[in-house]
DNA sequence: CCTCGTATAATTGTATACAATATACCTTTC
DNA sequence: GAAAGGTATATTGTATACAATTATACGAGG
């Protein structure tokens, strides 16, 4: 629930407290800073050669955001994703990527057609090919489409924001490296049920998409990385 | 997508960042400050008995919260909602109001369980009695207890956020006024599937009473009133 | 050897000073 | 008179100083 109009986005890339804040959001979801670790403000200041300021304001987003945690008089640290909290967020994707392809099939402009079916066509190249990197852009790609296509701002940024915080965890398992096959044929299939003006089926599919990565990303060790992770650990007091 | 935790928020009441911060939600969400109105830090500032630090970390919260936006620079406005904003609200709400029920069929304890109980005895008491205020407050526990039955912090802070920005729109229409008993009718019945077990009836019952809720909402006059409304307007360039 | 308390250091919270930017108004010029 | 430009003013952006809070280290007492 935040900004919609990234024109006027004051996370803008000319002022500090924007750079700071999009350095430290990519930062964390790169892994750079690890779960649970403390950011300080000057420190973090200092690297970046500016003040605490507009540190600061850059953490109020980043909590906002969901990335780090703020405790009050006591510092800001790295939030952890728990394996519940992936199973939720799939849930949630599951039912509002399925309301997404609906809309989309109504919505969706020439433009963004096209650049799905480019997406589809580049992503099976670069399967063939093992490019992992770009199967990974392209897929992340290919649902920004599609959440740009269902014409509401709304439900794009919401569905962005989940998205975003998946990130953090596909990086560490291999899910996208075993399925990307499998995973753009479903893609297709729902460009295809859009491109058919089939919403109803378009909803379905995007629904079992998210399901079918969920399931893979178990398959492939979620529990075993994320299971026992909590954020109560952040303090170990 | 934010802090989970309320032990730890940081919108902690007894900073000044954390009053400031409530303080502003609630005058934008009560309408004190009209839509696209321009908060200026240093009266804000002034009027609380702040200096601008706090004023300005409380803006870039508010701003991610979708209540309002800040242009470089320039200020910070009080967004406007569409009615495009709240039928795509209402839809989200829909599908997931009822992933919480279906959720909270299974997780719902035995006290979340009374209150919803109780919630919607005192619901009916007041209808007869005609408190439009309480009947509203009862309205907004029910959902309430429902995002917290379902076990899912990220859930329940998703709907939360959805839930109040709307909160702002009913203010304005005749909505709950016109709808008190009905509401509560389907209030029960969610209740009752829950009570029952029935995952899948509490899951329809509830994606319906959000559709019921908007279609009121629609019937008594969302569309006069927010049918013109424009982020846009906010700079008169 | 452990525990508690106090002093000290480190860190965040807030206020204020200064810089950069945008806006409005006035002046100048055609 | 209208348009262009410049100056003054207001507002936000950033840095820094100071206050409050929390963590840490160390020593006294048991």
């Amino acid at each position: 629930m935040t900004n919609y109009d990234k024109k006027y986005d004051a996370n803008d890339k000319y002022s500090l407290r924007g750079r700071v804040f999009q350095k430290l959001r990519e930062d964390i979801l790169s892994g750079k800073y690890k779960e649970h670790e403390e950011l300080k403000e000057v420190a973090i200041g200092e690297e970046l050669g500016v003040s605490r300021t507009p540190v600061r304001e850059a953490f109020r987003q980043l909590e906002l955001e969901g990335l780090i945690r703020i405790v009050p008089n006591k510092g800001a640290y790295v939030t952890g994703i728990t394996a519940k909290d992936v199973k939720d967020i799939y849930m949630i994707r599951s039912l509002l990527e399925g309301l997404c392809a609906r809309l989309a099939t109504e919505k969706i402009s020439k433009e963004q057609m096209e650049e799905m079916e480019e997406n589809i066509y580049l992503a099976d190249f670069h399967e063939d090919k093992g490019h992992l990197d770009q199967i990974a852009e392209l897929d992340n790609r290919f649902h920004d489409i599609l959440y740009e296509a269902c014409d509401s701002k709304l439900l794009e940024h919401t569905l962005k924001d989940f998205h975003r915080y998946v990130l953090r965890v596909r990086q560490k398992t291999l899910a996208t490296n075993t399925r990307g096959r499998a995973s753009n044929d479903e893609h297709r299939q729902i460009m295809e049920a859009i491109k058919a003006g089939d919403a109803g089926l378009a909803e379905k599919l995007a629904n079992q998409h998210m399901i079918n990565a969920y399931d893979n990303m178990v398959k492939n060790g979620l529990k075993e990385i994320y299971g026992e992770t909590t954020d109560e650990k952040a303090k170990d007091a």
